[in-house]
This record gives structure tokens, sequence and C-alpha cells, in this order.
DNA sequence: ACATGACTAAACATAG
DNA sequence: GCTATGTTTAGTCATG
């Protein structure tokens, strides 16, 4: 936390001198948070914002009646009093006096203040008329700005943005021309003030804010609001640079001469134009919207106006648009309200832009490329480290010792040209070492691990896989879908450069998963044994049981079976799809009787490879019957091992495997359960009876 | 806390 | 006897 606080606060500090200048957006963003720094808060501010303003409206109202008043009591009766000619000057004194009483100034108060008056007659008659002049020139300036601030609203409501610009800006640059008459304005009431303070007119209360420092009145928030807005603008359109973003705020500051150069710009925000305030939202944003939705606002839906503590209810969009420029015109309650919701999005931008620096640096660590569009970037190497950090790290010590390509640190991804890894391979890679909420394996598709093939060739980083998926993908990569055992090796060492240490570990760790995956298939020929591999059964990623018996438990699907196809009790795979045409083949090819079905064609396909296998075992199983006394029928004893004998893993039914009418695996004559010639059609063994 | 899967290690068996 | 291959089990760890 102090970390973080610490560039902020810093900036604010840079903010604090350049809050006013109209140069650096980052700086001035700062500046709103310069308040807080400096020990002012928001609501400190609001409150003597609002005080000010209610006093100042108050003051001219006050004035006004007075000055009604006079009029009348002069035409009326003239000589009616004796204190006439005192009054008269005093009329003019309330007017300031009003501005720092947060109450109406009575008649009666008004007297009080005449007695204490020192001015003479004179100087207040001067003081009157000069207060006159300027309360009456402000009153035109206002209603003109009024109705300028009117007739741009109707203009920009008329017509899309951009299909007149001209006009557009003769109406801002006419609005902009009052605002700052507006300001001089301003700065002739408060230099008015000073001077009434200095003759001894007016006394600022201890507590009260200074005058002179407070806006007048609606439409005079000076830097302050300059600021706010460089803040929003800048905030959203950094990257519109210079000029643009003081191009709103320009209507209502004194800065508009020296730091807008571009007044163009101004009219491209219909909103801020139209109302003549400030508007919490970003001006381009807003225009495009305006320009595609014409009725549509960023602070108004569901005829209710969105302004933050507002929802007021209104019926159509004029009526709030009406509502828009009368109850949130630009005045310290607005203002506060957007520095408010400005507060709030800064403080939402900031949190963006600390995530977005994390994911960056994550990104970063694990050599990911930036471009990826993907926010997930997890790239194998990551979950290897992450899933596989145990085993690795425990592995590592023991069998493999570490080298500068650990998985938290891999060297070769980068570098590797095409074989980058990925945010999109994450999607579709298989069985990493994790488990999954179900217990369906996803196969690692051929561009799994073809897409970091280089990477993991190069990287001693243990891939993330779990071994049967390697042992699958081995296996499927090969022409033939089979391997041996030595060739499986050899694709890991090939394949992973971690694998080609710890031969030991990780070799041992093969067998173990051909023998334990009901997936893995191992068939023998003349040749020797290779391994094939069920993908349907790898999905469905069951184990062979441990801890219980391997023998076969019959359902009632394979009597059914049986009955139908005598031939294929035993190897019949778990695989729906292979059911059919292993049984049509199967018959064909009994039906021709060929013996050398096992040929590299059919084992070009698992389905066929089962087939081959299902039928050689029903040979060996024929002719086990006939040497079934044969205590040692393992296939390498068995009369046709030397043709092809089969070993196939079985395993007590589960109620899954009930699922599919073949799901039977079966008999490994080689098993020690089946050493002693064990007839599993004679004698099934039932899974309760073990 | 428990169940489960993945992994490791080891023991054992078998064949060459 | 050695090695390769294959099976099985026990234990650990991570995860849900």
């Amino acid at each position: 936390m102090m970390q973080e606080s610490g560039p902020e606060a810093k900036s604010n500090g840079s903010a604090i001198q350049n809050g006013s200048s109209s140069g650096n957006h980052l700086l001035e963003c700062g500046s709103l948070r310069e308040g807080r720094s400096n020990g002012e808060t928001p609501a400190v501010d609001v409150g003597a914002a609002d005080l000010a303003h209610a006093q100042q409206q108050q003051a001219l109202q006050v004035a006004r009646q007075l000055l009604l008043q006079q009029q009348q009591q002069q035409q009326v009766s003239g000589l009616k009093s004796p204190k006439r000619n005192d009054k008269q000057p005093a009329l003019q004194v309330p007017v300031s006096v009003a501005m720092m009483t947060p109450q109406v100034i009575t008649p009666q108060q008004m007297q009080q203040i005449l007695q204490q008056q020192v001015l003479s007659p004179q100087q207040l008659q001067v003081l009157l008329q000069q207060q006159q002049a300027l309360m009456l020139q402000q009153q035109q300036l206002q209603e003109f700005y009024k109705k300028q601030q009117e007739q741009l609203q109707l203009q920009l409501l008329q017509q899309h943005a951009g299909k007149q610009p001209k006009e557009q800006q003769q109406v801002a640059t006419q609005q902009l021309a009052f605002q700052q008459q507006l300001l001089q304005m301003q700065q002739l009431q408060q230099q008015h003030v000073l001077s009434l303070q200095r003759q001894g007119l007016l006394t600022i209360q201890p507590g009260q804010p200074a005058l002179p420092l407070q806006p007048l009145a609606q439409g005079m928030i000076p830097t302050e609001l300059q600021q706010l807005w460089k803040e929003v603008t800048s905030g959203h359109t950094a990257e519109e640079t210079t000029g643009n973003n003081h191009s709103s705020l320009d209507l209502t500051t004194t800065c508009v001469s020296s730091s807008a150069p571009s007044k163009t710009s101004l009219i491209m925000n219909p909103h801020a134009s139209t109302n003549g305030q400030l508007s919490v939202h970003t001006p381009k944003r807003e225009s495009l919207s305006h320009e595609e939705h014409p009725h549509s606002h960023p602070l108004y839906g569901h005829g209710v106006c969105k302004w933050p503590g507002c929802e007021a209810v209104c019926e159509d969009f004029q009526s709030f648009l009406k509502h828009l420029n009368s109850e949130h015109a630009l005045d310290d309650r607005s203002t506060a309200q957007c520095r408010v919701q400005m507060q709030v999005v800064q403080q939402l931008e900031l949190q963006l832009a600390k995530d977005k620096e994390r994911l960056q640096a994550m990104m970063t660590h694990l050599h990911v490329k930036s471009t990826e569009p993907k926010a997930t970037p997890q790239p194998l190497n990551l979950v290897s480290s992450v899933t596989l950090s145990k085993s690795a790290s425990e592995a590592s010590p023991q069998s493999l010792p570490h080298t500068p390509t650990t998985p938290t640190a891999p060297i070769t991804p980068v570098t590797q040209g095409p074989s980058v890894i990925t945010t999109t391979s994450m999607h579709t890679v298989g069985p990493i070492r994790r488990r999954y909420s179900d217990k369906y394996n996803v196969p690692i598709s051929s561009a799994d691990i073809a897409q970091n093939q280089e990477f993991y060739k190069n990287a001693e980083v243990r891939p993330p896989f779990t071994y049967a998926s390697l042992i699958r993908q081995a296996i499927l990569e090969s022409p033939e879908k089979q391997l041996t055992l030595n060739e499986i090796y050899n694709w890991f060492t090939r394949m992973f450069a971690y694998f080609r240490r710890n031969a030991a570990t990780w070799k041992g760790a093969i067998r173990t998963n051909l023998s334990l995956h009901k997936c893995f298939i191992r068939v023998e020929d003349e040749f020797g044994s290779f391994w094939t591999v069920d993908d349907e059964e790898f999905k469905r990623g069951r184990h062979i049981q441990r801890g219980r018996p391997r023998k076969y438990c019959p359902d009632e699907n394979f009597d059914e079976l049986v009955a139908h196809n005598p031939s294929l009790i035993k190897n019949m795979q778990s695989s729906h799809a292979y059911c059919t045409p292993l049984n049509a083949a199967l018959q064909a090819s009994m039906a021709d009787n060929s013996i050398p079905l096992y040929t590299t064609a059919s084992m070009g396909n698992p389905a066929l490879g089962n087939l081959a296998s299902a039928i050689r075992e029903e040979l060996n199983g024929a002719m086990e019957h006939t040497n079934s006394n044969e205590s040692g029928s393992s296939p390498g004893r068995s009369p046709l091992q030397a043709l092809h004998p089969v070993h196939v893993k079985e395993e007590p039914l589960d109620p899954e495997e009930a699922e599919g009418p073949l799901s039977l695996v079966t008999t490994a004559n080689h098993s020690p359960d089946f050493d002693h010639d064990r007839d599993y059609e004679d004698e099934p063994v039932n899974e309760d009876m073990e």
C-alpha cells in the first residue's frame, strides 16, 4: 500500500505546481487529488462553495428588491422620512454585506447596518452607482449567455455534429466571448468587493471564506473547474494530446486566451456547449452518443435523470435537457458532484492501471507476447510450474538437477520462433497435471504439443501434461498408432528435454501408466510387443483399479454379447464407436480365415488394432483351451505367441463400464490370475467374490 | 477433513 | 545374472 500511494503522492506534488497549467495531462490529472493532499476535503469545498453561492444569490436578490423599494419610496414619498438621505446610500451596502450573511437581510437589519456605516453619503452614492452598473451589466450578460446556451442547445439537437461546424463554432465562439465577459464582470465585482472591504464596508467574518476568492455568480468557477475539466478530458482522451482537452472548459475560465489555442475543438463537445457546464463524461464519447442517438444521453435513461443523486423523473428528452440545464447547471454543487464522480472514475482507473500493470508484469515474466488479446496469460510452462511444482521440485533435487531452464525461468520460448507459448493453446490443452472437476480427460491435440514443440525440445521444462496424455500423444503421432515401449521412451526424449534426464524415474512412470490406464493396450506380435491406445477409453480416464484383483467380471451385456458373437469375448474395447465396425470386420476376418490380421494397416487404426487383438485373442483363447493345463500360459508361452499374442488388461466392471455393451476388457493371459489357466467363461469371477 | 487423481518409488515377475 | 519390460502396491502431494 505504501508503494502504491507513493507515486500517487508524488504526482500530486507535481500537480500542485502544474495544476493550473495547460501542458501535462498527467500532471493535471493529479490536480484533483491536490485538494486531498492539502487536507482540503471535497466536502469542505462543497460546503464553502455552496454557501458562497447561496450568499451571492441572496445578495443579488436582496439588492434588487431594495433597489425597487428604493425607487418606489422615492416615487411615493420622497420626503417621508428624515433619514431618507441616509437610507439611500445604505441600500447599497447590504448588497455586499448580504453576501457574507446566510440570511436574507431584512430592512431592519439594513437600518442597523446603515447606522454602523462610516462612509459618507457621497461615497455611498458612488458605490451604489458602481454596484448598480455592475449588477445591470451582469444581469444582461447572464441573460444573453442563457439565451446563447439555449440557442446552441437547440442547434445541437437539431443538427448532427459536424454538419455545420462553422455555425457551431460561431455560437461557441460567441459563448466563449460572453464567458470571458462574465469573467471580467466577476473580476470587476471582486475588485468592487475588495474596494468595499478596504473601505471598511465589508467585514469578513471569521470562519467565512474570503469572498473575493469565491465565485460570485452562476457559471463562475474559474480555474478549479478548468482543472477538473482538464482532468476529465485528459483522463479519457489522453491520446488527443494537447489542445482539445482545454476546449470545453474554456467556456468558463479565465484561461481561455492563454491556454486554449484550439478554439475549434470546443464545438466538438455538444454537451458542454449545450449546457455551458461541466460534464463528468467524456466529451468525445458523449458527442458520439449524441450523434448516434440524438435522444440518448449518458445522464438520461428510463425517464430518469442519472445525474448522481438526482433521479429526477423527466418525461421526455427535452424535459430532461431543461432539467439538466436548470438543476445541474454549472455551479458549485454540480462541480462538487462532478468532482466526486471524477474521483470515483479515477479510483477505478487507478485500479485498472494497477491491474494492467500487474498483468503486464505477469506476461513479461511468463514470456508471453503482450499482444495476446486474452487476459488470461497462463502459458504452459506456468501451468507446469503450478501444477507440477511439487513434482518438479521434488524430482529435481532427487533425480533432476536444476538447470538454468527451470520452469520458472524458461529461456527458449520467446526465441524459438513460431513455437512461442500462447494463451490460446491453453484453452485446448489436454490433461494437464491437475485434477479436473469432471473425471474425463481432454485429449491433447497434436497442435497442443506441436505448438510448443520447439520449446519443450530445448527447454528443460516439464510439460504440463500427464504421462498418460503424453503416451497417448506419442502413440497417436506414430504413423501406425502403435509404439513399443522403447519407442515411447524415444519419443519422450526426443520431444522433451525434460525427459532426457532421470530416465529411471520417468521411464518407470511410463511403464506404470501403461499398465495402469485402461486406455493403453499392449499388443504382441512376432516382433515383440507394442502399445496402442483406446482413445475413447482415454477420454474416460479410467484406471485399472488398484487394490483389487484384475479379474474379469461379466455383466448382463456380456452374456448377450457372447450369445451373439462368442468370438468377441475377449478384448472388446469399450468404445461404442468401435463396436459395429469391429464386429463386422471380425466376422469378415473370421470368414476369410485370414490369419495374418495383424498387419500394420490394421493397426493403423486403433479400432482395427483392437479388432486384430480380439481376433488373435480369440485364437489364443481357442488354443488355450487346447492347452488348458499349461501353467505358464503367458503370451510368450502361447503356441500362437509368435503369431499374434495379445495382452489386454482386464478389470472388474464398475458401474460405468456397464454403460456400454462392449465395455469389456479382458484377458491377460499374462496376468498371474490367469496363469492358472482360469477360464473365465467357465468360471466367471464376480467382483464380489474377491 | 476427506476423496481422488497424478506421480514416484519400490518390489516383483517374466522374457530374452 | 543382467537388462528390458510389465505389474502391482504404497506413499506423497495437490486439488476439489
